[in-house]
Parts: structure tokens; C-alpha cells; sequence
DNA sequence: GGCCGACGAAACATCGGATGTATCATGGCG
DNA sequence: CGCCATGATACATCCGATGTTTCGTCGGCC
């Protein structure tokens, strides 16, 4: 193995065994190169891939640091890698969007009270059929977003952002709008807060189902 | 934003546009970096970020190529991250699990047929009570990853993959043993065969449920 | 006494080149 | 025809120099 992917292996290492904690400071690139017996040049290579990946964070001219590795790390991660692919893979990450985003939205039920309810209500209630393409799409994208965020669970939350990410979802909508489809989506974001706010989680299920196939069945009829 | 930076997003552009295809080779270090504007080194940290998340493969010797960027490409990236979280977010990560792989199976009903499912059984039956606990995890990742194989859809199965990652599932079974839920494992692995094989998706979905909700109580157990 | 700007130290950013080593294709030799 | 030596190519690694940013400190000014 590389003397490079030997100091990835390394600080990651010590990142798990608790050595380097969330928010830590790295030593200096000089000394830690020479604690790691390679050189500077070596060792920002290794720096720089765990910096991509966001697991460290370099600040100019005052140190590296670890981040605070929470689980929207996994967003960063996949996102970059997901906008490299999309187009002929779009229809397997909605199958998988189909099976998280409902049970996600069930989830989130358990932690709505009145204010978000009235915070996603008027969310849906901002657009309208006059509305620009890009704030449909930014429209989308937050009602979406803040449903899965209330369902508590960070990784579940990351995945699906990263699953639904702008790149993504721009495309799809780009050929969505010219369908005239853009009423039923408003449509159907207004009886899921319904659902929500009934707090029932069968027809919560259901409607969130319908509305993510909704989608992926478009796609599949156009590719 | 840092030359390196820019080197990143230009590598993930050309790829995006199609300029660099999957397989193909990169121009030499030398040339690349003065066709984007840099230095050797500086480009030389681009190429490593890039092949951490195994978007290029860098071959000594030879040169660095585009990778095939096969959806597994998000198994490798999410499992780096993974593998540093762990322990206090184990309970959220199986949460997830348990969403997508009661689905992930059900869908693996649809790409079954008599020789797969006697592989499922040949390999249940390799272990029993007496087997190690190494042999004993190695055949619940196996087990599980080949079900989800079957699913059809590789994004799922990288996924479903990432989140049992070996290490992960490792700690788990490390503290399973010791409460000698080993046959009830190996139990319910079986009747996930058969409901298989009955092609019953209602009780495969139960089984699976069940199963992975299993572990995920004990965790919340002994935590 | 407190605020603010200049200055210097520390640390990352970038570069260019020198040297080592692995891989592959080629051509000669048996 | 096949095997092996060899040279070209390309990545691996290191080093040292110079630029740029950030932060903290120290004075001076209000």
C-alpha cells in the first residue's frame, strides 16, 4: 500500500479509537508528516482526500481540523458521487427513494406539533401554478427535505438528501413542468400535510407512495 | 476556491460531460496539470481525493483511469464514512436497515429461481451451533448480501451493503453470541428461505422485519 | 480603561524538480 | 515460436523555496 493510503488509513484510525476527537485540531502538516514518517507532500494528498470526503476540515493558515462527523457526512460523501451518475441510474435511486420516503414521512409524525404543521402548510401555500421552474424545483426540494428531517433520524435524513439532490431533481423536474404535472404535485403535497396533520399514518404512507411512484413512473414512460 | 478544488470539480465535469468515459485513461500527470493550469503536486492531490472515492483508479506504472462508476462506487464512499461513526449512531443506521431490507427482499422474489434458492440453503446449512463466531459473521453478510443482490437494484444493494459494513456488523455479533441468540438467527434465517421460495411477500417482508428488528432491540438493549 | 490597527509568527497553498520504482511493449535471442 | 532483457512511460515520493491567509499580540490612540 501506498505511504499515502497508509496515512489515510492512519488518521482515520485515529479518528475511531477516539485520538483525534470532532472539532480537534491536527498537528502541523510538517510535524504530523514526520509523526507518520512520509513527507509534506505525501501527507497533504492524504489530508486532501479526507477533506473531499468532508471527514477533516483545512483552514487556511490556521491548522486542519477534524469535523463534527455527524451523519449528514454521509450526504456530502454520496452526492458527489450520485451527480456523476444519475441519467441511466435515475430510475433505481427512486426505486429506492419509493421504499425510505414513506416510511420516513410516518416517522416524522411521531415529532410534529402544531407550528410545523403550520410551517409546512405554508410552505405549499408560497407556490402556485404562475410560479418559476426554479423555485418549484427549490419548493420541492424544502418541503421534501423538512418532512424527512422531522423524522429523527440524521442518517435516514442524509440519504434521502442525498438521493433527492438539487443536480437530480433539476433534471427531472425540467421535463415534469412541460407535462403539466406541476398541479397534481402541489395537489398531493397539500393532502400529505392534510394526512400529517391527522396524524394518520396509513394514508400518510400511501400518499407519500403515490406521490414519489408518481415520479418514477414518468420516468420510466420517458427514457 | 483552491486550485486543487478546482481540479476536482474540472476531473468531475469532464466526466459528467462525457469527455472522460468510464475505463478510459487520463493524459499523463505531466500533461493534465499543465492542461488545467496547475502543478504536478497540486493535481497530484485532486487525483487522490478522486480515487478515495474509487471515481479513478490509478494504476503505478501505467496511468490513472476513469473507473467503471457502477453503482457499488457508493458502497466504498459511504462505507469510509460509516465505518468512522458507529456505536452511538448504530441504532440509527438500523433503522434505515430496517426500512429497505424487508423491501430490498421482497423485491428479490421477483429474480429467483430454483438453483439460487438452493444456494440460500446450502449456505444456512453450513453453519450451526458449533461454527465460530468469525464463520458465524461472514454468513449473515453473505446471506444478506446475496438476497439483497437479487433484489435487482444495485444502488439498494450498495446501500443495504455500506450499512452492514463488516465492522459494523463485527461489534454486533461480537455481543449477540454472548446472549446466544445464535439459533434464533439461524432460525429465522430459514424461514426467510422458505417464505422465499413460497414466494410469499407478505411473510418474507414479516421475516425480514422481524429479523432485523431483532438485533436493532437488542442494541437498544444493551446501550 | 478600552478599542483598534500594525506587525510577526504559524500554518496552509503551490510550485518545480530530482530521484525511485512499477508496468508494458518491443525486439533480439535461443 | 516463445522467453527474456531493455528502454520508454508513468506514477510514487521526497525536498526545499516562496506566496498567502489567519490569528494573536503588542502598542498606541481615544
Amino acid at each position: 500500500m501506498a505511504v499515502t493510503d497508509e496515512a489515510i488509513a492512519k488518521i482515520q484510525a485515529m479518528i475511531v479509537a477516539g485520538d483525534l476527537k470532532p472539532g480537534q485540531r491536527l498537528p502541523p502538516e510538517k510535524e504530523l508528516s514526520e509523526s507518520l514518517g512520509l513527507s509534506r507532500s505525501s501527507l497533504r494528498e492524504a489530508v486532501k482526500a479526507l477533506e473531499l470526503i468532508k471527514v477533516l476540515d483545512v483552514r487556511r493558515g490556521d491548522g486542519t481540523y477534524v469535523t463534527t462527523l455527524e451523519p449528514s457526512l454521509l450526504h456530502e460523501a454520496m452526492s458527489f458521487v450520485i451527480d456523476m451518475h444519475a441519467d441511466g441510474s435515475l430510475i433505481e435511486m427512486f426505486e429506492v427513494r419509493r421504499i425510505l420516503e414513506p416510511s420516513a414521512s410516518v416517522m416524522a409524525i411521531q415529532h410534529l406539533d402544531p407550528e410545523t404543521i403550520a410551517e409546512l402548510r405554508t410552505m405549499v401555500d408560497q407556490v402556485d401554478e404562475s410560479t418559476t421552474v426554479e423555485d418549484l424545483v427549490a419548493h420541492d426540494l424544502q418541503f421534501h427535505a423538512r418532512i424527512i428531517e422531522l423524522s429523527g433520524n440524521a442518517y435516514l435524513a442524509s440519504l434521502l438528501a442525498a438521493l433527492g439532490s438539487k443536480t437530480v431533481r433539476a433534471r427531472i423536474w425540467r421535463g415534469l413542468t412541460e407535462d403539466k404535472a406541476v398541479d397534481r404535485t402541489l395537489q398531493e403535497h397539500h393532502a400529505i400535510v392534510d394526512a400529517l396533520e391527522k396524524r394518520d399514518t396509513e394514508l400518510t404512507r400511501a400518499l407519500v407512495t403515490v406521490h414519489v411512484s408518481g415520479v418514477e413512473s414518468w420516468l420510466r414512460r420517458s427514457l
